[in-house]
DNA sequence: GCCAACGTTGGC
DNA sequence: GCCAACGTTGGC
């Protein structure tokens, strides 16, 4: 098993709003970095473990846990002109973005980015790199065992 | 509001 | 193809 951190803005979709979607699933629509659609299309696997990250928020840091519950497909939104992710130079042939879906295990308590910082094991995260935009980021089993084990 | 980081765009 | 300018993310 793989696992990942997302990010997602909670003004947008929280931990609380994933779960309780329908069958708690949250198709990950909107990511436009081409690094990150690579991590979809080419190496999340269904039943990855997926940190569920609020960022850009008065209180930034892992909020929950998910997992991956579908393979990559394309993303509906680059094909609508009403939406803030609309990609005009996409073509239903050849669309250029796609997206998963996620669903949410857990609300967990949140772990603040300080709390990540202060561990050694963690250091390596490319999510704690000052300045990182990528939204999707992997995460190692040491990460992930010590996190979920020490920290949630 | 500032700043770091870095992807994208566009002139050449 | 190079690279400077610009735009965006996201923490603080």
């Amino acid at each position: 098993m793989n696992a990942w951190l997302m990010k997602s803005e909670p003004d947008e979709c929280s931990i609380d709003d994933a779960l309780g979607a329908p069958q708690r699933i949250t198709p990950w629509t909107g990511v436009r970095n081409y690094q990150a659609r690579n991590f979809m299309r080419d190496a999340m696997r269904i039943g990855d473990g997926v940190l569920f990250y609020h960022s850009s928020c008065p209180e930034p840091g892992i909020a929950g846990l998910a997992e991956v519950a579908s393979v990559s497909y394309p993303d509906p939104s680059q094909f609508d002109r009403k939406s803030p992710y609309y990609d005009a130079q996409s073509v239903r042939a050849a669309p250029r973005w796609i997206c998963v879906d996620v669903r949410a295990m857990k609300k967990t308590r949140l772990v603040p980015l300080a709390a990540l910082h202060a561990h050694a094991v963690l250091k390596n995260m490319p999510a704690l790199r000052p300045g990182n935009r990528l939204s999707i980021t992997p995460v190692t089993a040491a990460e992930w065992n010590f996190i979920c084990g020490k920290l949630i």
